[in-house]
DNA sequence: GCGGTTAGTCGAAACGCTTCGACTAACCGG
DNA sequence: CCGGTTAGTCGAAGCGTTTCGACTAACCGC
């Protein structure tokens, strides 16, 4: 391994030259530059991170802190993960995945007080992230992709679940469909404050309540169990239902699984949409899922430059950005069934209600007579 | 923050003294060690990876070299890695995960030279892999998760594909399956020496032969359509068709799909088994699919600890290690249907058969009726 | 032709640790 | 009682960079 000061030597420059060669900080004439940069060539010289990293306080190493659960991966996050490292290597950085939870807070505090880390990307932001504290408390500048409930003084890139979900509801909404019913994360997590969950729980609410429409919405455990389970609960609580949208990955191929084994067909009974969902996801089911395109890679490029933007300027104007996510409509939603309400009947381990509330029934009656 | 300095001052202690505690190095008395750790707690001191890495010629970083392509991570791999992140952890190293493929060498090139890696494990390996070779030639200890063709002199922890497939055959003839078609990954990826692809394919030809059967291969690409399309096949080849064997996670989903598309039902009608896979994964599809269990997180930790023999060591005996997937019955393999072949007349892809087999048609006609 | 910049280079002092050699006591067997 | 270990500690020399201050020449406007 050559040093420094073997270049040095071989181009007859002191060791400091050879350093400003590098890192640009001061003037060189182009003459000894090129001496400098034959040398290297020469000895195939490459800086020594750790020295480099002692000597300017800087690690040139950005965190990348991506909590994995035993589900894996899905392609959403990849995309933003490959999209950061991409980045960052442009940008002449290392990016490390740091496979840390909120449940790892001594793990991070370890890593960042040993002052590895220039700077950080969170992944899996909850509304409350206690690395978000421990971070700013050792002073690494950080981004999120997420957003926690208060973000003053916080940059992020996250999607903008409102305008997701009101444009996948007004999708289905233009296709003539009035009973849809929106499958969340678990309850469980909703309640731990997961920003996806709440936020499009809050945006469906709203998006329905503007079309004058219940906004019915059931929680889903993240599996095909999760999504079975859910599909007979919204049957047994809206057999009118002609929609489903669905934010749960896991579940909607429970969903649609649990759908076909009901004999009920997707999209001529009921139309599904999955939201925050890549492409690669979305043909895996069949029929191919119509979904809202997560934005991909973009998120995490955006994410690294505004980080190298708070580690190199020092202060870094704060830094806040929603990305849409795309409709693309494949084949699982359509207009809604005329003429005969075909996900009313089906019993399975769904009796019908007694008496159903009026509101239902009204609604039903009235699909019933439009059609 | 503090340094070692302030911790010997406080102590009242040399500074080497500090670091013979923290290291181990020399023998220090437990008076000494008590207040030395005394001013650590009290300085809240945590030593500077940086300093501490270049002194040390090590930097207590493991590296992951983990192509991640557009389709993300499997539950499969993520247990590799979080169980390679546990070990490592565990053990005071830092695990870095990089997304470096077999196209990255120059990215993976810095990385190594720059001694920024004390040792690496590699992933997704293919039979000649490159970046053994640099990373060979620039001495970073390294062990693969996955095997090239020759293995000479390299460590690696892999699934045992020939006991897993073998074993899964085993089901299928126990069932009484005689016409038994493979799916594997893409020709293309086959080509391209992808150790799994291959020692599957040639397992299953041996498993198959010698229970007197012709071993039916058919590739896929690594997608739903792939799937799709793949089954067409098989019911084109061999319209007598029981059972499917497929190594293809992505390929499979499509597999099932157009399975229930065409009226066929599993198991009642073809059989499927998913190789290497994930029990969350595994209950994704509808039925769950009996599958080879992959051994998860165990290969990521034993890898962790082989490399980290190698890198203490200086030395380290080479091990290598093949691990089973464990035989996981769910509901997607049964006994083949006896008296008549329903998949026989299962026509060009696409259009329903003219007159449907009778079985197919009565299961058929009975979804429906239950709708 | 003179003070004031500026470009280009150098030497040396950090950066915060590990590790080697050396030293002092205490302890051992014979 | 003496040479030889061993336990415990210290001082100092690195590790391979960055960066600061200083120096020389050349160049500027006037």
């Amino acid at each position: 391994m050559a040093t420094m000061q073997d270049v040095a030597r071989l181009a007859r420059v002191s060791l400091s030259t050879v350093s400003y060669v590098l890192t640009g900080a001061r003037p060189i004439s182009q003459a000894t530059r090129d001496k400098v940069l034959a040398a290297m060539a020469e000895l195939d010289y490459q800086p020594n991170a750790m020295a480099r990293g002692l000597a300017s306080r800087r690690s040139r190493i950005l965190g990348l802190l991506l909590p994995m659960d035993e589900r894996g991966l899905g392609a959403t996050e990849t995309a933003f993960v490959t999209g950061a490292a991409a980045a960052a290597n442009t940008a002449g950085y290392h990016l490390v995945l740091s496979p840390i939870g909120v449940g790892d807070l001594d793990e991070l505090r370890r890593l960042a007080s040993q002052r590895m880390l220039d700077g950080a990307l969170l992944m899996e932001v909850q509304l409350h992230d206690p690395r978000v504290d421990v971070l700013r408390e050792l002073s690494v500048p950080l981004v999120l992709i997420g957003r926690t409930a208060d973000t003053t003084g916080l940059s992020y890139v996250d999607i903008d679940f409102d305008q997701t979900v009101e444009e996948a509801v007004e999708h289905l909404v233009g296709l003539g469909h009035r009973r849809i019913v929106y499958v969340n994360h678990s309850a469980e997590t909703i309640a731990e404050g997961y920003g996806p969950a709440t936020r499009t729980r809050d945006a469906f609410a709203v998006a329905m309540t503007r079309h004058g429409l219940e906004p019915l919405m059931i929680p889903a455990e993240d599996s095909a169990a999760g999504g079975r389970t859910a599909l007979a609960a919204a049957l047994r609580q809206a057999p009118d239902l002609t929609a489903i949208l669905a934010m749960n990955e896991s579940a909607v191929f429970g969903l649609v699984g649990e759908l076909s084994s009901r004999g009920l067909s997707v999209p001529d009974d009921l139309s599904v949409i999955s939201m925050v969902t890549s492409p690669q996801v979305a043909e895996l089911a069949t029929p191919a899922l119509t979904a809202m395109n997560s934005p991909g890679s973009a998120v995490g490029r955006i994410a690294i430059e505004t980080l190298l933007r708070h580690v190199d300027g020092g202060n870094g104007e704060i830094h806040q950005q929603l990305l849409p996510c795309a409709l693309q409509v494949r084949g699982s939603s359509g207009p809604p069934r005329t003429g005969s309400n075909t996900a009313g009947n089906t019993g399975a381990d769904g009796e019908q209600p007694a008496v159903p509330s009026t509101e239902a029934a009204r609604r039903r009656a009235a699909t019933r007579r439009r059609a």
